[in-house]
DNA sequence: AGGACTGTAAGATGCTCATCGAACACTAAG
DNA sequence: CTTAGTGTTCGATGAGCATCTTACAGTCCT
């Protein structure tokens, strides 16, 4: 049977929130967090499915990344589909762009010292 | 002497941060509060050192709105001075759409209800 | 000088959230 | 089936922050 794309690999399917559904003190509060914006910039950059959650070199455990991509998915600004084993992430520019404008470019043009 | 626009009215003079020089995450961190989200839109349809601090219609205490101004300064988005015993307000409209282009105007664009 | 008003500072409290460790669920490969 | 790899969930811990109360420091008016 085709498996690619199935519905549901780990337990559930993540649950998505609608960028047309958020706050701007959700999205706010989701970007306001070092670990987060690491993750968002390097998802940035990276071709849509080709990162998986445990890619990221960013300084928490599994624990504490599951969570940031949990609340990343909340804001709408990730989208997650599994592959086999892995979760593979895909930045959702257009529709939080559509939602917040300017607001992912802000982030991105930034130095990473900020 | 002349009194109006003088150096130091209560204490000291309140602190200030050049927007050119708050990072994102400050920025972010100062905007994702229900609270000066609140003042920052009651300031923007204000004019211009026309609010004292206790004019804002916000449901804390006095202790904690002059929290909140503080940190408002040290990210660049509001600039204060004594006039007598208030201390009135003006929003760095220009200076912060500088720093952060089209960050404020997704904030004052949404709805209240945000 | 005295009193009303405005804002700040200091200390205490409570809550939210970021983090971790361990256990669990699911997939893929041997 | 067993093992390795990946990510989620649960419970607990700790830090940061928003808030309050109280005390203080100015300014203005009488």
């Amino acid at each position: 049977m085709s498996k690619q794309a199935a519905g549901g690999s780990h337990r559930v399917a993540p649950v998505h929130t609608d960028p047309e559904d958020v706050s701007v003190l959700t999205a706010l509060s989701a970007l306001a967090d070092p670990v987060r914006i690491q993750l968002i910039r390097e998802l940035a950059v990276s071709a849509d499915w080709t990162r998986s959650c445990g890619s990221f070199d960013v300084p928490v455990g599994k624990a504490a990344l599951s969570h940031h991509f949990s609340v990343l998915r909340g804001a709408g600004l990730v989208e997650q589909r599994d592959q086999g084993p892995k979760r593979v992430n895909r930045l959702r520019r257009e529709e939080f762009d559509a939602r917040f404008p300017g607001l992912l470019d802000l982030l991105l043009r930034s130095d990473g010292a900020d």
